[in-house]
DNA sequence: TTTATGCATCAATATTTATTGATCTATTCG
DNA sequence: CGAATAGATCAATAAATATTGATGCATAAA
């Protein structure tokens, strides 16, 4: 499981890069970030917009959350699910690594 | 199998998206990658490097080179193996579009 | 033209991941 | 309380991925 924060790159943290590429590599997470990111939303209301089952759902959102990328907040028998803005952050860090060589890395300090 | 260019994002591409993600959710091949943005390289320099047998890497360079990630050429009786600068472009576009709303897009015209 | 090398590909197997329907739990409402 | 609802989790199965060793195909050296 990762634990924040996890600014780094792919050499240092392959396995934690992999879980969280490994999280955006299926067609129905995607499908239920694009929901995510208009705003916060509970399961059922996912399963009308993706048309989707709801065990199916929970778990495609269960990997996300295990990823980081989502948070949850219950609210009576809801749950709403959201984008977790620091994941997007480390995406892009780790985004960034996989374009920096040795070198640019030891040139900025990082890592 | 992919298509360059495939600007865009996650909404209107989410099984290219998903494929570029499921390429590097793999310790393995991020490690190869890690290598490779050093400089090209052949596989039995990468079996050294890695410490990893030889139809395991051909394996999963053969993923990396499906989804588009890595480009070959032959040499002799090598290939050799590089990354390949328009994913890295289009991995960030499909990241900046996990970020952006339906309006953003909208406001962008992008999609 | 034989022999060796680099690497792709195959076959067998193991492991992981995804889907479906069923069940269980928590919460709310009568 | 009991009934209903949202959603997690489980069990069974299916499907996709990964690993290993073997085989095959080019290229190159002898």
């Amino acid at each position: 499981m990762y634990v924040f924060p996890m600014k780094g790159n792919t050499v240092r943290h392959p396995a934690r890069a992999a879980e969280l590429f490994h999280a955006l590599a299926d067609a129905t997470r995607l499908e239920i970030l694009d929901e995510l990111k208009e705003g916060e939303c509970c399961v059922c209301e996912l399963t009308d917009r993706l048309q989707a089952g709801q065990s199916r759902l929970s778990f495609h959102l269960k990997v996300l959350k295990d990823a980081g990328m989502i948070l949850d907040r219950r609210e009576g028998r809801w749950m709403y699910y959201s984008v977790n803005a620091d994941a997007l952050a480390e995406l892009d860090d780790l985004v960034d690594s996989l374009k920096q060589t040795k070198r640019a890395r030891r040139a900025t300090g990082c890592c």
